[in-house]
DNA sequence: CCAATTATGGACTGATCAGTCAAAAACGGA
DNA sequence: TCCGTTTTTGACTGATCAGTCCATAATTGG
């Protein structure tokens, strides 16, 4: 019916998102993305709309992502410590290229802060489900008597949220994967019932 | 000896300090800063180099002065415990423009991360007597029986770096204030010896 | 009052920005 | 083979970017 499209959509996607993680997205330019992603420029417009819509759909397939791996590690240990300390340890590759880029959906946060309403309205969206896992997790970790029984869920919860953001942002910032993990494990220690 | 400068230098900087506070670096133009400094673009240049060299005297500046009033917070009050919340809940303006400004110095460390040796040199140098300060306050608290004496005070001191981090960054995402207090004095109480 | 020096305002620079246009090319269906 | 549709290519757009130039203004020491 029509001309078949030569490049890997999710390839070309998967690219742009790499740039916009190392850089952010105001010092991305759509040269910079066309570039890694190895299309013409119609090509990118006619594909993703514009750099914003590039954007965000990078981001979304991200989180999609990100969460899906954070909800494996934190649900597949047998103890509800052990899940939060391999969801909170998981986060921090070994690899210092990876590792030293930090997280996307931080680097949005820290970029548009409240200015983007649609970005808002994704990450409400996005952790809603994440948050629900990480408080079954931790009612299971109380009723196991692992985890000390004054501690309120929700702000468990949230401090779980914080103490993510922390780590990723520490590591952007240079931070080693060795001290990241102690201060993971450290964290979650602090939960437990003693 | 020659014409004076019209405009007051310290105000131009802290107008220019606001605006890459809330925008960014990479977002701020050239004529973002001239016009909410007031000031003409020769000026400028005189006054402050370029755009760089402006930011880093803002972050200079600003991280001089956060970091003054974090160890104000952290030693005037008589308990190490308090004086830890008081360092976090402070973190955290209740008014909410000033709030999801979050830091400036996160703010740096997501654009650039470890790209800017030179930004990476300040970092070091400013959170260096800041950090020692929270050690002391944490030994004291063990000292007292106010901390856990099982905690580990180097994993303490970079655990409450990433805390503060954690906070700021939910803060710029439009985390409320209460909220945001009800976590730090969460946080600061998973020190507290048992 | 003049000379030296610095500050100011406004026009200007080439580079880069995001995004568009038009024509050629590659396909499936008739 | 030819048509309708979509992709590709590369040139092109006006806007904005960071930074400079220059003529004029304001100041102080001589």
């Amino acid at each position: 019916m029509a001309r078949p499209r030569e490049f890997d959509r999710d390839a070309a996607l998967k690219a742009a998102t790499d740039v916009f993680w190392s850089k952010g997205f105001a010092a991305t330019s759509t040269e910079d993305l066309v570039q890694a992603m190895g299309i013409g420029r119609q090509s990118f417009y006619n594909a993703f709309g514009d750099k914003r819509r590039l954007y965000l759909e990078a981001l979304e397939a991200y989180q999609r992502n990100a969460t899906s791996c954070h909800i494996g590690r934190l649900t597949t240990p047998t103890s509800p410590l052990d899940g939060l300390r391999d969801l909170l340890v998981g986060l921090i590759p070994d690899d210092d290229a990876l590792r030293c880029r930090g997280c996307l959906g931080n680097g949005s946060v820290g970029e548009f802060g409240i200015t983007d309403p649609e970005l808002m309205e994704m990450r409400e969206r996005m952790i809603a489900g994440f948050r629900a896992k990480v408080i079954e997790r931790l009612r299971e970790g109380q009723r196991l008597g692992q985890i000390d029984p004054e501690i309120d869920i929700e702000q468990a919860a949230s401090f779980i949220e914080i103490t993510m953001s922390g780590l990723q942002l520490a590591a952007r910032g240079g931070a080693g994967a060795q001290e990241l993990h102690a201060l993971a494990a450290f964290a979650v220690e602090r939960f437990r019932a003693r």
